[in-house]
RNA sequence: CGCGGAGUGGAGCAGUCUGGUAGCUCGUCGGGCUCAUAACCCGAAGGUCAUAGGUUCAAAUCCUGUCUCCGCAA
């Protein structure tokens, strides 16, 4: 049996604790997520889903504000003498006392083939970048940014149309398997992590505010990756009579336009880009539920293709 | 009590400020034109204006409550 405090917040790593929990060879001791916090409209307290599962299974929660300056919750985790930590999208980064607790080591799963994309976002960064595959890896957790040594890594190929809810759909069901292998492999002595290569490290930054405006000077094509690639939250956006219009589904189509210009078609909304355009499938106006694009344009009297 | 927008025939919207005949684009159905059409022409059906109350001679429109949907921010 082997012994593990699972370390995870968002709803793409609930799977696994799932899959871990009910497994017979792993004890899921305790679950660390973040603090409940105010959230969505209207501010209702709202917890997390990998705490909510635990609740329900009746697993100690701990949710400390930072897991590094809170020794009383290092203590229990210490007095619980795991065999693993187990990482994904914890949200936090620990520290060496935090990394020495566990009588192995401590692992985290990350939504990327390291040492490409780094960090917080890897599963929008890959899309949004065009790349054709991606993958997920467990890592022996180091003090600094993913740069630990990986143990086990899994390819996923990423075709021309796929949302980044997609991916993180297929990151969600794979990333169980992974992260059973690995602990115990590890056990085993049949893995032996590898160190990561310092040739196409980079980092896969935050989205800001500005990324998700679409700016129409830029190729079709780039703009159709970034609408999948943000899909379905926060989406990328323009804004039309003063209103942001989210943009949820495009199609790339080989046709001329001004730049930034909006046509009706019978299919949807042709749109003007750097090169080529792109058909607006799907929108969400502000304040409205999404909409097929034909519909929206139809409400405001766009003019027809010619 | 974080800030804000929206609910009007099947769809998307206008009309609300300034109360007085239910409007636009599309869809549907019927007819016409056409070799043909997603094009064009003619015609029709379809709405207790989210909901409950209030004000008024008169409410989609003004006031109050409720429900539902959504954007921002965190």
């Amino acid at each position: 049996m082997i012994n593990i405090v699972f370390f995870a917040t968002p709803y793409i790593a609930l799977k696994s604790l799932e899959y871990l929990y009910n497994s017979s060879e792993i004890n899921v001791l305790a679950v660390v997520t973040q603090p409940d916090k105010p959230a969505g409209r209207g501010h209702k307290i709202s917890m997390s889903p990998v705490k909510k599962f635990a609740l329900e299974k009746n697993l100690p929660v701990f949710q400390p504000k930072s897991i590094r300056k809170e020794p009383d919750i290092i203590n229990e985790l210490k007095k619980l003498n795991p065999d693993f930590f187990v990482t994904f999208a914890f949200g936090q980064i620990l520290s060496q006392e935090v990394l020495d607790i566990p009588k192995y080591a401590t692992i985290n799963l990350h939504a990327s083939l390291l040492p490409k994309y780094r960090g917080a976002n890897p599963i929008q960064r890959a899309i949004i970048n065009g790349d054709k595959e991606t993958g997920i890896c467990t890592m022996i957790t180091e003090l600094g940014l993913d740069c630990g040594d990986v143990c086990l890594k899994d390819m996923i190929s990423i075709p021309d149309d796929m949302t980044c809810e997609d991916l993180a759909q297929i990151i969600s069901d794979k990333s169980p398997l992974l992260i059973e292998n690995t602990l115990k492999g590890l056990v085993n002595n049949s893995i032996t992590p590898c160190r990561q290569s310092e040739e196409g490290i980079c980092f896969a930054n935050k989205l800001t505010k500005e990324e998700t405006l679409i700016d129409w000077a830029k190729p079709a094509v780039k703009i159709h990756n970034l609408v999948r690639g943000i899909y379905k939250s926060p989406s990328a956006y323009f804004v039309f009579k003063g209103k942001i219009v989210k943009v949820l589904e495009t199609k790339v189509i080989e046709k001329a336009l001004k730049c930034g210009e909006l046509v009706n078609s019978k299919d949807g909304v042709i749109v003007g880009c750097g090169s080529n355009s792109l058909i607006l499938l799907k929108v969400k106006p502000e304040g409205k539920a999404e909409m097929p694009a034909k519909d929206w344009a139809n409400g405001q009297h766009l003019p027809v293709e010619v």
